[in-house]
RNA sequence: GGGCUCGUAGAUCAGGGGUAGAUCGUUACGUUCGCAACGUAAAGGCCGCGGGUUCAAAUCCCGCCGAGUCCA
């Protein structure tokens, strides 16, 4: 149905012919009339491999530049690429493509391009194919999507589909493609709830760029089918363009991989620590690696089962066996997947994510735990940061890469040092469980490698080593990590937020905010639009509406006689509601009134204190802790404020204290807090992406908030200079996650609040043990001492007592069929001192002791000896019965039970009871 | 955001309602010129914190705090 779409002009007018490929059945454009396949892998195999398709080498600096210069020479824009972590997205964590730099408000069309027409170079991470990078040849984690975009509207068209096609045909002219070898592949693109045509670009074998026209959106009553789901044209459409640098790069050069094509360097190095000769000069070796690629493009790699049967290919086709081949290639892939994530964390890390087990957080340790196991495999011994170094050196375009990298360099040390404690740990957790199933003979079932990979991180390949070195099998299944997935595929949709009335609101035009105006300004007067329920919304508001961390402003509305109290506020895409209190009366307010709103002072202020201070102290923090800094939430409370910073260690006592001071510092200096309106666009290019601490905020404009030298775009209520905050008082720390440190701290009254409660604590402790508060630290130290050493000299004391005790009770004892039987009460005596006595009756072994107290209620201990076992006699049973007696219940072991009850009175009665039992047992044996 | 595991001696961990244990380390003594090794002995525990159930909780239940780990 898109068919027509491809008919361009362009294709036309230089001799293309469209064609349908014999394997894939796919319609493509050619020069070539000759040509019956799409040129794509797998209908066409890599030809590029050795011989190379530009009439030049390139390598990825010089590849950029040049692709980038050739589009500005052609009317664009050159811009700055965007961080690899999408932090002005909240639906995906790493930038995956260039288009997601403008995604969702430039391309939904609220907010104009940096630039248009423009071209960039963003780097983007995709981890899905991460068990393919290495083997295959092709894959890479992380690549430079080269693209050029133009952002058109009905009444403002920049260029479409002709241009586009006409400058990548230009640009491949340019490095001196033969224009025969070039395939257009249509392919309608769809993702992310956009689609469009599409043509992929191919050149021998290789898919060198994909030039999307996305002017679909998806709307249930679309008529246009994609994929199963149907679209609508949208009023703006975007050329989206996307080039693979790596793969230009490799294209130009021929080499068996990319790898090779793109760090030889590095490669090399790594190849020369894991002990392998990487001689790409020896034409054998060469081409087994070529042969690799080249048969690998035909198949997803990441199965098992195809990776066997790509190795079966390649043996066969050089004449080698499976076995050997496996033995060359396997280290080989280790290396290339080792230098591909190093730098994939360079960039990651290098940009701010900070290693966690959560989001991309989680994304980041997942690369650096992979390839830390892998040098493992091949026992390359260097730190990680040696080769996140390299990788630095080699990019010298990104200068913030070697400022980032002494806290870099930190972040991998001590995650290297957590690998190796969770490997220790592993091994001695799977050592403990292999020695158990060595008894019973059993292999390590599946539900244990589970469990052991889930629970400790423990990966099954080590877990089947360890048992191995022990003699012990495991049961590892190949679909082992598909098992773990569906383990975790339970997961439960996630409710989506009902708006209460909203057929009614979206007749409502958006409530004027004027508290943004007129900070200061409390009472207003405002007609009510619409009233529904206890819910009232009014023209404008000096209420400020729960938002960006900060609770609603609270206070009431008045209309005549009738005074109501605001207990919520809430902004429904730009409609502010108001919730009042009406406990069983009827709300007097209807459309059309004019009412008189009174907004809460107290709050308002405590609330706009906490919300500076937050400010403040997050920058403190990223002062005194590092630039990686960045606010991971935040909420303010009227009597305390909580922060959360990503950060890869516990924040110390000592940084606290700076930070707090700071913070202070700022505060007294009284600096005005500065808010200015902005385009998003405008802000971005002067304060960058440090803007979105508290998320991103939807619309064309931002505001601007300026604390100290702090600048956010921030929509809350401020402080008008920082003096009016008061104190900071940083409460507490924890850690909500790894890699994310919480901040807890109060400002002004609330935080004078909190040291006095603190004060009154400490001088309460220091009265209850008459010293000083100064001198408390010493004096608990010292009474807790003196109270374990008591504890301790008690216990003895109650020892020796016993001790003295049986030599008398020994001599009270009765005598039944040659035992010496005790049964006494021990007046004021606690379990544990009848369990010595008991105990030390228990040396002699014809002794039966059976012992009762009063304390708490009734304790019995009884202990029986060896001999009086035999004859038998069993303690446990004993206890049983007479502990029925005194209404509770016990039992123990045959030489040694206890038990008890409530009731002191019958205490007598047991033991009699127990006497009874040990002399009728004593009959019968 | 969801799931799972774990907090016991300085360290590593057993125990899993009824007398708190092992190994290493520490200290002392013995052997030695001294060290290592060995032998003997000792010291070292709010069994993470707070509730609950029970005659009795390190153990079972609930909450909190802390650590680890997997997934989206």
């Amino acid at each position: 149905m898109l068919e027509d779409e491809y008919q361009l002009d362009f294709f036309k007018n230089n001799g293309f012919v469209r064609k349908q490929c014999q394997k894939c059945g796919k319609f493509f454009w050619t020069r070539d009339p000759e040509r019956n396949t799409c040129g794509d892998a797998p209908c066409d195999p890599y030809s590029f491999i050795g011989s190379p398709v530009f009439s030049r080498e390139f390598n990825i600096s010089e590849m950029r530049e040049y692709y980038l210069s050739f589009f500005e020479a052609r009317g664009h824009t050159r811009i700055d690429r965007y961080p690899v972590v999408a932090r002005w997205r909240d639906d995906i964590y790493l930038t995956i493509a260039s288009i997601a730099d403008f995604q969702p408000f430039v391309t939904s069309g609220q907010v104009p391009p940096p630039a248009n027409p423009l071209t960039i170079s963003q780097p983007c991470i995709r981890l899905n194919d991460l068990d393919s990078v290495g083997r295959s040849g092709r894959h890479l984690t992380t690549f430079e999507m080269m693209a050029h975009h133009a952002f058109n509207k009905r009444d403002n068209e920049i260029y479409w589909k002709e241009h586009t096609l006409e400058l990548c045909d230009e640009l491949l002219t340019s490095l001196k493609v033969d224009p025969f070898a070039v395939t257009y592949k249509e392919e309608p693109w769809a993702g992310g709830g956009n689609a469009g045509p599409c043509v992929e670009v191919i050149v021998h074998g290789l898919e060198l760029a994909t030039l999307v026209f996305m002017d679909l959106k998806t709307d249930k009553k679309g008529d246009i089918l994609i994929k199963g789901e149907t679209y609508s044209k949208m009023d703006n459409y975007i050329v989206d363009t996307g080039y693979g640098l790596e793969r230009f790069a490799w294209a130009s050069k021929g080499s068996p991989t990319i790898y090779d094509a793109l760090f030889p360097g590095i490669v090399n190095e790594l190849m020369g620590l894991a002990g392998i000769e990487h001689e790409l000069d020896n034409s054998e070796y060469a081409n087994i690696l070529a042969q690799n690629a080249r048969l690998a493009g035909f198949m997803d790699v990441s199965e098992k089962a195809n990776l066997i049967e790509l190795r079966k290919k390649v043996a066969s086709s050089i004449g080698m066996t499976v076995e050997k081949l496996s033995a060359i290639m396997e280290p080989v892939e280790k290396v290339y997947a080792i230098t591909d994530h190093t730098r994939c964390l360079t960039f990651m890390l290098g940009d701010g994510i900070i290693p966690s087990n959560v989001k991309a957080g989680y994304l980041a340790r997942l690369v650096l735990r992979r390839t830390l196991r892998m040098m493992k495999d091949l026992d390359i011994r260097i730190p990680l940061s040696e080769i996140v170094d390299m990788h630095i050196k080699n990019m010298p375009e990104y200068p913030e890469f070697r400022n980032n990298f002494p806290v870099i360099q930190d972040i991998l040390e001590s995650e290297e040092e957590k690998f190796n404690a969770t490997m220790e740990r592993g091994r001695r957790i799977i050592q403990k469980s292999a020695s158990h199933f060595k008894k019973t003979g059993e292999k390590i079932p599946l539900s244990q490698l589970t469990e052991l990979y889930d629970s400790h991180g423990i990966p099954p390949e080590m877990a089947k080593e360890v048992a191995a070195e022990i003699g012990v099998g495991v049961e590892f299944p190949d679909n082992f990590y598909s098992i773990i997935g569906e383990l975790h595929n339970k997961a439960e949709a996630k409710e989506e937020q009902v708006i209460p009335f909203a057929e009614r609101l979206i007749h409502l035009p958006k409530t004027k905010r004027r508290f943004y105006d007129e900070p200061t300004r409390l009472d207003f007067e405002a007609v009510v639009l619409d009233v529904f329920d206890n819910h009232i919304v009014m023209d404008n508001t000096f209420f400020y509406a729960e938002g960006g961390g900060q609770p609603a402003d609270l206070g009431t509305v008045t209309c005549g006689d009738a005074m109501y109290r605001v207990v919520d506020v809430q902004v429904y895409e730009g409609i502010i509601v108001h919730t009042v209190d009406i406990p069983g009366r009827k709300l007097e307010i209807t459309k059309g009134d004019i009412i008189t709103g009174k907004v809460d002072e107290k709050r308002r202020m405590a609330l706009a204190r906490h919300h500076t201070a937050t400010h403040i102290v997050n920058d403190a923090a990223r002062k005194v802790l590092g630039k990686h800094i960045w606010q991971a939430g935040a909420q303010k409370f009227e009597d305390h404020s909580r922060l959360d910073l990503s950060h890869y260690r516990h924040i110390s006592p000592q940084e606290i204290r700076q930070i707090e001071l700071l913070a202070n510092r700022t505060v007294m200096e009284n600096k005005r807090v500065v808010t200015e309106w902005m385009t998003r666009t405008e802000a971005e290019q002067i304060y960058g992406f440090g803007l979105y601490q508290g998320g991103v905020p939807p619309g064309e404009k931002l505001r601007i908030v300026k604390v100290g030298d702090d600048v956010e775009a921030c929509g809350g209520t401020h402080c008008l200079s920082t003096g009016i905050i008061g104190p900071i008082k940083i409460l507490k720390t924890e850690r909500i996650q790894d890699g994310v440190e919480r901040i807890e701290f109060a400002a002004g009254d609330a935080a004078v609040r909190a040291m006095q409660k603190m004060e009154s604590l400490l001088v309460d402790s220091a009265k209850t043990l008459s010293v000083p508060p100064e001198h408390l630290p010493v004096s608990v130290e010292r009474f807790f001492g003196e109270w374990k050493d008591l504890k301790k000299e008690n216990e003895r004391l109650k020892e020796e007592l016993a001790r003295t005790r049986v030599y008398r009770m020994l001599g009270d004892a009765s005598e039944v069929a040659g035992l010496r039987v005790v049964a006494e009460s021990v007046v004021g005596a606690d379990s544990l001192e009848l369990q010595k006595i008991a105990t030390e009756l228990l040396k002699q072994e014809n002794v039966v002791a059976l012992l009762a107290s009063d304390v708490e209620g009734v304790k019995l201990v009884a202990s029986v000896g060896e001999k009086a076992i035999k004859c038998g006699i069993n303690a446990g049973n004993l206890v049983r019965e007479m502990s029925k007696i005194v209404g509770g219940g016990g039992g123990g072991k045959p030489s040694f039970a206890m038990g008890g009850g409530t009731d002191p009175t019958k205490m007598q009665d047991a033991l009699a009871r127990g006497l009874e039992l040990v002399k009728d047992a004593c009959k019968e044996a």
